[in-house]
RNA sequence: GCGCCCUUAGCUCAGUCGGUAGAGCAUCUGACUUUUAAUCAGGUGGUCGUUGGUUCGAAUCCAACAGGGCGCACCA
């Protein structure tokens, strides 16, 4: 290294240049000469997919007789040059289409070109009739064939695709090119959102947008992102959970809101977390927890039936059961489930269930109390049994800030959350409406936090004074968008499922 | 944060005991008028993640670092 700076600092990221980029450049570079490289003026009329479905079946000699013209773009995937004629496939958002190419129909000059100057993952625009090969596979015989934009980056192998874990995650663009499963995937991703979007819209739910930059993170116990606003000089958080602005949304009248969007977490990385991540939230009036509970097993069901066309829903090996009535059990229940040696004696009084719980190994903090424990128990013990969906209920009051007090049980709140094959995908409860109640709960956070509890939460004393203008009676959940994913496209990581998963910067 | 594993051609991967770099695809040259992982013949292509160390000699052994994967921890 010189003192010198680079010369060129916009060719660094360019450093894997080769001789295959280089030829391309060239090719790039003759295209200049000629005219316009990047012309814009190709229009398609129709895109693979619907040319597959309109006329897939159709034999031969119908499509002979029918003799329609074609117009489609696409990125050239693959070529087999057998001297005078020839076959590629392009691929466009619908699918893939098989060109013939042959030097009668199209010409000696472009076919030349066709031959010699196109490079595979090229952007062309083609003209042609659609025919059938003798094979009897639907493909356009090209009579017009016109690069559009030059790639000048060879494509991955065509058999196995791009398989490397971090060039899929860093590159995405070159997965989706390549990779069916990706593009299924993320398809399969967007028609979830769009189906729950339709479920609650049809059930007068309003979407709405609330903060995500906000002045005192709530919703949830969780270390935030903190940032800073130049014109007011001041701290601001990304948002760890709308729930404390939607709930305000229903002081103010709207009954019934949801919104999709992401949470910002400053936890670590695993398969199962990503430190921006959706969340579906949902809120209604004159509701309560149980019912949340019946409209997402609908929700689900009809879901799975949708966009799988199954409620049997493979994943990792294994089946999960959507058609089913899913089953409800407490906390206490489903410790006692899969803790047969325990009595309820055992998680009922603290000493009694801490000394349980150090004998299972797991490690407690001094001041948590029976729910904290009994909760914890339930994690290590229950939750990663949870295969076909089941609802657990009955969350100890001491871990629920937010959720209103079960009226036979205070202990327990109007609580459940939702797992399925081992993993929670929704959480959700009866609103604590009681202003009171709630300020007393949100000091018991602060009083936490001050003793060393980065998740503790904070007193937000605007959600205070919404809540003493009076909430409906009302119920509401969180569905954690990518782990349904996950679970619906039988993907091991969010990653997969996350279009830019989060990553170290290279180098 | 901890443990184990991985990093070799544009892509997918081999590389034995430490002896100086291989294949397939892509690419280039040629043949071929219905292929579809086309076929056939012949070529090009490498800072073996980075930096040190051990050694006569390192892709190979050791260390540190970087990135990644899996698991644990964290994440009600």
């Amino acid at each position: 290294m010189t003192d010198q700076p680079s010369e060129r600092p916009a060719e660094d990221a360019a450093m894997d240049e080769n001789k295959l980029i280089a030829q391309r450049r060239e090719k790039l570079k003759a295209l200049r000469e000629q005219g316009v490289a990047f012309p814009n003026d190709f229009r398609r009329n129709v895109v693979a997919g619907e040319l597959h479905a309109e006329y897939g079946e159709r034999d031969a000699e119908e499509l002979e007789a029918l003799g329609l013209r074609v117009k489609v773009a696409g990125r050239l995937m693959s070529r087999r040059v057998m001297g005078k004629v020839a076959f590629s496939h392009l691929q466009d958002m619908s699918g893939r289409i098989q060109l013939f190419v042959a030097r009668d129909t199209l010409g000696a000059e472009p076919y030349s070109a066709y031959k010699k100057d196109l490079d595979l993952g090229d952007i062309v625009g083609v003209e042609g009739v659609l025919f059938k090969t003798k094979t009897g596979e639907l493909s356009i015989r090209c009579e017009q064939l016109r690069l559009l934009t030059k790639a000048l980056r060879p494509l991955p192998e065509k058999f196995h695709g791009l398989t490397d874990q971090e060039s899929r995650y860093r590159q995405r663009y070159l997965d989706l090119i390549v990779n069916e499963c990706a593009r299924r995937t993320f398809l399969t991703r967007t028609r979830i959102v769009q189906f729950m979007r339709a479920y609650l819209d049809a059930r007068g739910y309003l979407e709405v947008e609330t903060p995500m930059m906000q002045v005192i993170p709530g919703g949830a116990a969780a270390r935030p992102f903190i940032t800073h606003h130049h014109a007011l000089d001041m701290q601001l958080f990304l948002r760890i959970a709308p729930e404390l602005y939607l709930k305000r949304l229903v002081v103010g009248g709207f009954e019934k809101v949801y919104e999709i969007n992401r949470n910002f977490r400053n936890e670590g990385l695993s398969t199962r977390h990503n430190p921006e991540f959706t969340m579906l939230e949902f809120y209604e009036a004159y509701a309560d927890y149980q019912d949340m509970m019946d409209l997402t097993e609908d929700m689900l069901r009809r879901m799975a039936h949708e966009v799988l066309g199954t409620t049997e829903v493979g994943y990792q090996g294994q089946t999960y059961d959507f058609g089913r009535p899913f089953e409800r059990l407490t906390v206490r229940e489903a410790i006692l489930r899969f803790n047969p040696r325990l009595t309820g004696a055992d998680v009922d009084d603290l000493e009694r269930a801490r000394s349980v719980a150090e004998g299972l190994g797991i490690p407690l903090k001094p001041g948590w109390g029976l729910g904290k424990v009994q909760v914890e128990l339930f994690e290590k013990t229950a939750e990663h049994r949870l295969m076909d969906p089941t609802f657990i209920t009955a969350y100890p009051t001491e871990v629920s800030p937010l959720a209103r007090r079960n009226d036979s049980d205070p202990f327990v709140t109007d609580r459940f959350e939702l797992f399925v094959g081992g993993r929670e995908i929704a959480n959700g409860f009866s609103e604590l409406n009681d202003a009171e109640d709630q300020a007393e709960r949100f000091r018991r956070q602060v009083a936490e936090k001050e003793a060393g509890d980065e998740e503790a939460m904070h007193f937000d004393a605007d959600y205070i004074r919404a809540l003493e203008h009076g909430m409906p009676p009302t119920a509401g959940e969180g569905v954690g968008i990518d782990r349904l994913v996950m679970l619906f496209t039988d993907s091991a990581s969010i990653r997969d499922v996350l279009l830019f998963p989060h990553m170290r910067p290279e180098e």
